[in-house]
DNA sequence: AATGAATGAGTTTTCATTCAT
DNA sequence: CATGAATGAAAACTCATTCAT
């Protein structure tokens, strides 16, 4: 779709010579090639010069599209976090089984997280960097709504007998989450070609049933 | 003998001030400073200011017991991975069977990681900027080394029934190291004030047995 | 091709404010500002400080333009070296005597020289430095081939009768070389005004016939 | 003598544990050691650490003989510029022949810096530095006494007819006071072998009837 | 939209020097 | 005499950001 605008354009005007790409799709593009970097050094270690770079301009020139590196960084990392909170959402309100909620919070953050590796990133390296800062005050209201569903849940399998009741809820939410985000934080290329879906449900066999035979 | 030397100077001629603190104790205190804020930032974002800081002197100073902030790092790194080596030799030759020795894995690796806070936030947060390093190639030999033992421990598993046999043994590995990393990094704040021991016991039961009832 | 178009433009537009300086003038500029500074105090003891200032810059906007104090030595030495080899070259490849072949060498050097005073002052000062670093390889190779075309003449002159038969080849060029360049590295408001062509004359005539009457 | 008064002391008093070398033998040591890397690396490039290391103790501990690295540096250079003045002097007392006080300044000149490369070395590599201070303000005079002695000589020379009736006295003193200099700078390793006599009479023959058979 | 030049505050590091022990 | 810890000023370099063109 993005060639036909562009033919279209090149058709009529003729004389246009960077066809393709209105604003927020250059926007959007540079994000994304940001959020790569993020994803690969880490946010600080990130510099402007890097982005631009990879987007064959020079560094001054981003500042055309984005006030600040920081505002790439609100932008990716919240648009991650309305797309978790949806998915949580979705799930809580799909079912009345704990089991199945997990399972469907599990799916669905799964599917978030490898469309957002960037962001997950940015909140492993550089947490301390943000929760400092006002402007991303929102990490820390969306992370307690994070915990309040996973807490909910895991109370709710207790008391109907599906999950053991020594369970400590807040115990097991902090690591389930956190083992949720490992496998997005495995590069490709370390994968040694493991499948989204072979990882989650090894992941969920793991969590559910452990390792023992 | 040194606190004998040092009580003796102390008792007799009465004028001894500081109480002893030789070179080398002053070099480890200043790797410790240094291990705590590589720990609470990472390293790339600590300063070598910050550093001086929080030893009172000034940044130069450190200059003094060490060539570079990289040689701090170098000293927490691999006391690190000496001591995690050490322990996955000896949990493994104290046993055949492989379910003990995962076990005695995890519980030594618990141990040694409490002691290497900064370490493994380190490895965490800075890999790509460590692992690039030739200084330190080590951490790639020694993370092979880890995932030896791991993957050959699972495969026993295997093979004597002891786990199931449709276990990935790298793709669990990759799960469960990663996992066993998680509560070090918690920060002592946000633990809500687990014990170790409830940690490593919560962790062993999922592992081995999953959050089913 | 560029001089076109900017006449072309200041003279159609009438717009343009700064008579050109493109990219490369400027870069030109601070090397020639750097040059000048290292020929007077050495590269060591040039700070980048000293040389932005004398551009009316702030040091760290220098590395706009270099990415290193050592690549601007770079470009100051690597061009001496590839003019002074120009001159010796087609000096030697001008004349089949040997007497006329290291008059015009001395020629070509003494032009060369002018041009190229930092160079020069760089490699006397700061020799050791440079050739300790893999970066300045190109120096000893260089300085190999002129030695090379110094014995070359010296040994055919020998031969054919036009020099002294007892001259020690690798001797005399080593003296030859360094006499050589002795008026360069005098300053400017010291040399109570010689002339670059009394010198020259000066110094071949001290060459050839001694001072002796 | 010395030696004399050291063990005069130890014999007397048979406390002194580190026998030989007195404060001054000690002193004169460390100024010949820092001597040599100053000839090596010049003065400004040489570090008091390097002196320290050198002498195999702490930098701090040099300041017990100096009160500061220029005083080192002092020490070298006026002891230099006290010798190659009293060459001087007695070269032009010694005879009325110009021809035979020039050769005598020079064979005076040869044995001097023979003793002092290391002066040399910081009056050609930091001359902009020291000059510039006015506790190394005796620099400028001896250079003007030794200027004087060559002018006079020359002129003298020419008078009597002994040089040629067209030597610029001044620009031939400039000539070949470097040229002088030229064979103490080389650094041993590269000298090939040649004798301090060789190189001697190689630049006498060189100045005296040029390099023409 | 993009360039190219520059800023300014910050980084790691160096080094002569001081001084209590 | 020597050590070891520290200072403080300056070095080279980095980087997010600004702005005229």
């Amino acid at each position: 779709m993005v060639d036909q605008a562009s033919v279209w354009q090149g058709g009529i005007i003729g004389l246009v010579t960077t066809p393709s790409k209105n604003s927020s799709e250059r926007r959007a593009h540079l994000v994304q090639l940001a959020g790569d970097l993020f994803a690969e050094k880490g946010f600080r270690a990130t510099t402007v010069r890097n982005i631009a770079e990879a987007a064959g301009i020079l560094s001054g020139s981003l500042y055309h599209h984005f006030d600040s590196k920081e505002s790439i960084g609100d932008e990716i990392l919240s648009a991650f976090l309305d797309d978790v909170l949806a998915g949580y959402r979705s799930a809580v309100a799909s079912t009345d089984d704990p089991r199945k909620a997990i399972e469907e919070i599990v799916r669905s953050s799964t599917a978030t997280l490898s469309r957002h590796r960037a962001a997950l990133t940015m909140l492993q390296n550089d947490w301390s960097y943000f929760s400092a800062q006002p402007r991303f005050g929102y990490l820390r209201t969306a992370m307690k709504e994070i915990e309040q569903t996973w807490v909910e849940q895991l109370e709710r399998g207790k008391q109907t007998g599906v999950f053991r009741a020594d369970l400590d809820a807040r115990l097991v939410y902090r690591l389930l989450r956190d083992i949720l985000w490992i496998p997005t934080s495995w590069r490709p290329s370390k994968g040694a070609g493991w499948s989204t879906d072979e990882i989650v449900d090894g992941l969920l066999r793991l969590l559910f049933d452990g390792i023992t035979a």
